[in-house]
Formats: structure tokens, C-alpha cells, sequence
DNA sequence: CAGGCTATTGTTAGCAA
DNA sequence: ATTGCTAACAATAGCCT
């Protein structure tokens, strides 16, 4: 049987790609591949970097260096003292993650004020944690914890609000700066996953 | 002449290198590339991305696709309502780029309205500039400017404030992801121009 | 739609200017 | 601190499962 094997890599026209599949598949490929390349050149050069990605498809993802996940923990356990008197109009069913984005819709100065509050707060609390991340990243080197996985699995609380992101406001976009700093601990996990397999993949090789 | 010819890229350990030179030039060249990385990923798929990545020499680099000029620029046009109540104490001398980070440092509440302020003046300011930018961009395809060299060299007007990033508040995070907005026009000119000497190259050797 | 495979293209470590 | 070079390493387009 002629197996139609892959003609591998091709180049391809730096362009929009028209086919909305393969353009999906490219852009979570690529975007694992830049997520990997970020924690890369933080690790080696020691410095801080945050990417954010507005998805066509309404969600955003981020990635972010340092103690990310420390605020999220911080947070969760620690409830900050000030929450917002923002219209508590998006109160609905707010899980673990919370206050979306649309808080920051209707945001006045006030509001903004409120949200840049507790954020503040958040990454106050992150900074006296940063230490468990590091953590975590040690454990990139030696071994992994195979419930690394399920955990980023059940994490994919992505910004699921059904807003249009690529309206943000500038103040919206701040405020998605900071919560996306939350959801990159779920990333981070992927990414250092990710790059594990791979290299296990090298071993078993070679 | 047993000319010492480059065992060409080895493989390195992930972690933080030692050599501060070494690492500086590793930052540099893998800067580049996770900025082109994030171009391509924005083109080919039609997103919309930024990289904030904080150096260890107190820097400040940034990556924005498309317009993020743009986003400002919709809430500016269609912020009708609420232009902030802020006091209008930043009218001082503001240059372009002028007023660091510290600014925010000693950020209260009612500063950090003054910073916001300024920061969607400089935005603002941003956005009458963002035609030089998609003209570079549209040069990208056919010719490249050879002065966008220069000045983007000129444009090194990073984060020059002596101040200890990795102690930054989370506000001066929020300040500096917006003020960097402006200077990742000059990041964009930077990535470009490289991808285009880079297929000049292959051009040339193909 | 996420994951595995492989041939290819793309990136970059090590040097040197 | 940036740039060119070259060889080696890493990412990934196209296909399948």
C-alpha cells in the first residue's frame, strides 16, 4: 500500500490563511510554539515577559512569566479586602475565575479605579509568593508531575465571555492584562507539559 | 590557517546563563525572533497579539500587532460620554515619549488618573503617527525603506528610568503596557526590516 | 478538534567584526 | 550593543489517527 507519506514542512505565503480550519490548527500550533519560546527566553535570560493573544474566535490567551499563578492562588485564598463596588450587575454565576471582563465594560473612572484596586491587591499578594512558582519551574528540569495535565485541563477557563474582544476599551485591555495573569498558570502548565513531551520524545529518539 | 570554523548551534541547557554578556546577546537575537514569531502568528491568522517583556537592564521592550493604536483609537472616537474627569495637570511639557515610569511609583489614586490621562494623550498622539507605520508595513512586501533603519534607531526611546522593573506595581505594569504601545512602532519597523533582510539573504543564496 | 508523524523550513548558539 | 556567518537544533505544514 502506497502510504502517502507527509511531504513535511512546506513554506508557506506569510499571509492571512484562508482556510478557517488550517487556520485554526496553525494558530494553536504557533501559539504553543510562541508560549514556548517566551518561557524560553525567561528562563535563560532571566527577565519578565506577558504575551496576550485576542483569538478571532472571541477568547483571549495569555502567557506570563513570573509567579503567575501565585496570584491566582493568592487570590482565590486570600479574597482581597476591596471588592469592587462595581455594579455587581455580572454577580451571575461567577466561578473560581470571576469578575470578567464586562465588568470593565461600563467602566467609569470610578469603576476603573475600583478594578485597578484590586488588582493592586492581587499583584501585591503575587509578589510575596513568588517563590512557588519557581517551584514549578524547577521541577520543568528533573521530573513533572503527570497531574500537571488534568489540572490545565480542568484550568481551561479561558476568557469565555461573550464579549467582542477587539473592542475593548484601552482600560478593558489593562484590566485583561492583569486577569489573563490568572489564566496563564493553565498555559504555563501546557507549555512546560508540552515541552516535556517533546523532550522525551528526544530521548526515546535518540 | 586552521581557520576555526563555528561548530555551528549547539544545544544549550535551559536555564539562566551565566555569562551576562552571553545572555544579553541571547536576549537580543531571541527577542527578535519571539517579536517575528508573534508577527507571523498575527498575520497568518488574523489576530491580534502584544509581548511586554521586562529586561534585566531595567528596559522595557514591547510587540503589538495591528493597530494597537487602533484599539485606543476606537475608544477615543467612541468614548463619548466619559472623558475622565481627570485633572488635566499633565498638559505640562509632554514630548512624545517624555514621562518614565516613576511617575507611577508614587501613584495615588487621583495620579493614577493624571497618568491615564496622559497616557491616552500619548495614544492619541500615537494614532496621527500610525499612517508612518502602515506605510513602513505596506513597504514591508514590495521595498523597504532604508531609512527606517535609522530611525527606528533614533526611536530607542525605551523605558530609559532608572527603576527596578522586576519591583514595578502592577500599575506601572498597566502604565507602561500602554505606553509601550508607542514604542513598539519602532519594534514593528525592527521585526520587519529583519524578516526582510532575512529573505534577501535567502534570495540570494536560493 | 487535539495529538502523532516526518520531511523541510526556520531559528539560533558560538564566533567574529 | 548589533550583525553576519555556518552548522546544528528546533519548530512546524501537511497528513493521519
Amino acid at each position: 500500500m502506497a502510504k502517502k507519506e507527509s511531504r513535511g514542512r512546506q513554506k508557506i505565503k506569510m499571509a492571512r490563511i484562508k482556510n478557517p480550519s488550517h487556520r485554526q490548527v496553525t494558530f494553536s500550533k504557533r501559539r504553543l510554539g510562541l508560549f514556548k519560546k517566551a518561557s524560553e527566553i525567561c528562563t535563560l535570560c532571566g527577565v519578565e515577559a506577558i504575551i496576550i493573544v485576542f483569538s478571532p474566535g472571541q477568547k483571549i490567551f495569555s502567557f506570563g512569566h513570573p509567579s503567575v499563578e501565585a496570584i491566582v492562588n493568592r487570590y482565590l485564598s486570600r479574597n482581597p479586602s476591596c471588592p469592587p463596588q462595581i455594579s455587581s450587575s455580572n454577580a451571575k454565576n461567577k466561578k473560581e475565575d470571576g469578575d470578567g471582563i464586562e465588568q470593565l465594560q461600563s467602566s467609569t473612572m470610578n469603576e476603573l479605579n475600583s478594578q485597578l484596586t484590586k488588582i493592586f491587591d492581587l499583584l501585591e499578594a503575587e509578589k510575596s509568593r513568588g517563590e512557588s512558582l519557581n517551584n514549578l519551574r524547577r521541577s520543568f528540569g528533573s521530573g513533572f508531575g503527570s497531574d500537571s495535565r488534568s489540572r490545565s485541563s480542568q484550568c481551561q477557563w479561558w476568557w469565555e465571555a461573550p464579549i467582542d474582544t477587539l473592542r475593548l476599551h484601552e482600560l478593558e485591555i489593562l484590566g485583561a492584562s492583569m486577569e489573563d495573569l490568572n489564566k496563564n498558570i493553565a498555559n504555563q502548565a501546557i507549555v512546560l507539559e508540552k515541552t516535556n513531551s517533546q523532550h522525551l520524545i528526544n530521548q526515546t529518539f535518540s
